[in-house]
DNA sequence: CTTGGCACTCAGGACCGCTGAGTGCCAGGG
DNA sequence: CCCTGGCACTCAGCGGTCCTGAGTGCCAAG
């Protein structure tokens, strides 16, 4: 149904469109590759490509450019992963190497993927509920208030007031603390909440009523309050070019939290390359848009995600591989602190 | 030199310019606010302000627009701060005591202010220069790291890795973060520095190895690592119309940790609310924009700034307004918690 | 199935003229 | 001395027209 030769034509019209951006006409394609057939040829291959809905023309005598089925099936099948250089992976890892801290990390993370794809980056904070607890820390602040430090195995730190019912001594917070750590120490977070409501008992009566403030904001912190933390940067590679119903709702569509969560989410396969195309990704305002999307971790298990986004119109061999290098990387990073 | 009625005269189109966005000519003006005078009258006027500096047409044949000398009259003595009714007061304040995390705090105060504006707001965290410690923690991670927790009295928590040159007992380590806390707690940031270069003749010589790490890191922490934390909401606010120059150049600029803190920072006054208008502020690539910001904190001390970033072309008595309240209510919910 | 030829389409740029908002200047009046 | 109405002038923006060139679809011949 569809030959070699015009997947080999919707390969180039993909190709010339991104980097150039402008519809792609028969004429230009014969040159530009070496297909050795006449632009007449080409033309009765795009007429095919059209009418099966791969390519489109914006408006009568002009090229053509792809829909979203189009590069739907030009990532599928016509193009690879672009593997990176080894020197470019050297400049990547040291240069997460660099990075002190997880904030750090997410950080230099976010920058790196903005700058090797010239896209929006989208960074995910490794997630609360796939990972353990490290260690717990309580620190008085005052009369009747607590600060409850949680560390994950990840690095992360969460922090949380605790408003406590009475007053405390200092020795019912290290009694309180030595449990909470001989009890969750190394445990997953998803978990945690099951073990804190069998606690209470553990505890003596006279201090149960703090004791049950401070667990019920740990409950309230793992399962409550898991929105996950989204980091986006390289906002200024948008340009107005694409985006022609206004990049507006794009940058707003990036400022949500939740939005950003159902990008990247959804696909939960590990380590793989995920590819959402325009209307695929059934956020509202970012029907021009494309993510390209992979988990990441520590060890085998996927933490969190990160990708990017970008219009359509995009160069998705290469985004997959700085996606695929920077997640694996980025794991790497995380597995060693 | 200026009369009352141009200078009513240069109100006028600011006002109208602002929320017109279009060239404000004589005729408009004299039946728009109730100036008892002819256009004529008005246009001389005019031909004065433009002598002076204030106002420009952009070309021949068109109304004049303010330029920055005129924005700059019009906040200086043209213009109050515009309050904000008791309701409004009341939203913002309910709407912050919500928060129930300095990371909370922050994020809703930058999207509160971009709401109220419809700018691009932009917070900076609590100093952590101007804050004092209020605990310290130290938690072992692995064979040779801790990770060392700092509490601010403002309820910031750092965290940084320490590598150990040794191994190290638990008992060292409780040793260790004792005498920290003992030395530190309540200490200004700014003072800790010194503090824990006096530090190591209290700790027992076997253990110093390993105390030399931690003391380099917590100075590193704060005084290498002294670069704030900022954030940006509301950057859907920008539209391409204001900036003619490409917002891409503003989005960039946006991205730029230490351009934000150039564009809060300088004016070290309290809680007065300071303007920076177009080329005032020296940010290359934001030479279109102002700046209204103000400091906040708890107490009377100014810990932090915040402000908003918009087009020269601003409502600034409104945006004055929204940047006071907000400050206000902010640094009053930091105070209680 | 491929190819060259041919007629057709149409977006975008160049050009033109008009209109209306806005200006500057001037002479007369309070 | 300042205000005012009148008048001539300017010019951005809008709409219309024309033309060009890239690109197409179709067809008949190889």
């Amino acid at each position: 149904m569809l030959d070699d030769r015009k997947l080999a034509v919707l390969r180039a019209i993909v190709e010339d469109f991104v980097s150039t951006n402008e519809p792609v006409g028969s004429k230009s394609l014969v040159d530009r590759h070496n297909l050795d057939v006449s632009p007449a040829t080409i033309r009765n291959d795009m007429a095919v490509l059209e009418e099966q809905g791969y390519i489109v023309q914006p408006h009568t005598s002009a090229g053509r450019i792809p829909t979203d089925k189009g590069y739907r099936l030009f990532v599928d099948r016509l193009s690879g992963i672009k593997p990176f250089s080894a020197a470019e992976r050297r400049a990547i890892e040291t240069f997460l190497a660099g990075a002190y801290d997880l904030d750090d990390v997410v950080m230099r993370t976010v920058r790196l993927l903005a700058q090797l794809t010239r896209q929006v980056a989208v960074v995910q904070y490794p997630s609360l509920s796939k990972s353990a607890v490290r260690h717990i820390e309580l620190v008085p602040l005052a009369e009747r208030r607590l600060l409850l430090v949680l560390i994950t195995d990840t690095g992360r730190v969460e922090q949380r007031n605790v408003e406590l019912p009475g007053s405390f001594d200092e020795d019912s917070i290290m009694h309180l603390r030595a449990v909470l750590n001989a009890c969750l120490d190394g445990r997953k977070l998803t978990d945690v909440a099951s073990i804190v409501s069998d606690l209470p008992e553990r505890v003596a009566p006279r201090e149960r009523a703090n004791a049950a403030a401070v667990f019920s904001v740990i409950i309230e912190t793992l399962v409550a309050r898991h929105e996950e933390k989204v980091v986006v940067g390289g906002a200024s590679n948008l340009t107005a070019a694409d985006f022609s119903q206004g990049l507006r709702e794009v940058l707003e569509a990036l400022e949500e939290q939740v939005v950003l969560m159902r990008l990247l989410g959804e696909s939960d396969d590990q380590s793989s390359v995920t590819v959402r195309i325009g209307a695929e990704n059934d956020v509202l305002g970012l029907r021009a848009a494309s993510v390209v999307a992979a988990g990441y971790g520590s060890g085998d298990r996927a933490l969190a995600k990160l990708g990017v986004v970008g219009p359509t119109r995009m160069d998705y061999p290469t985004a997959m591989g700085a996606v695929r290098a920077v997640a694996r990387y980025t794991g790497q990073i995380l597995a060693e602190s």
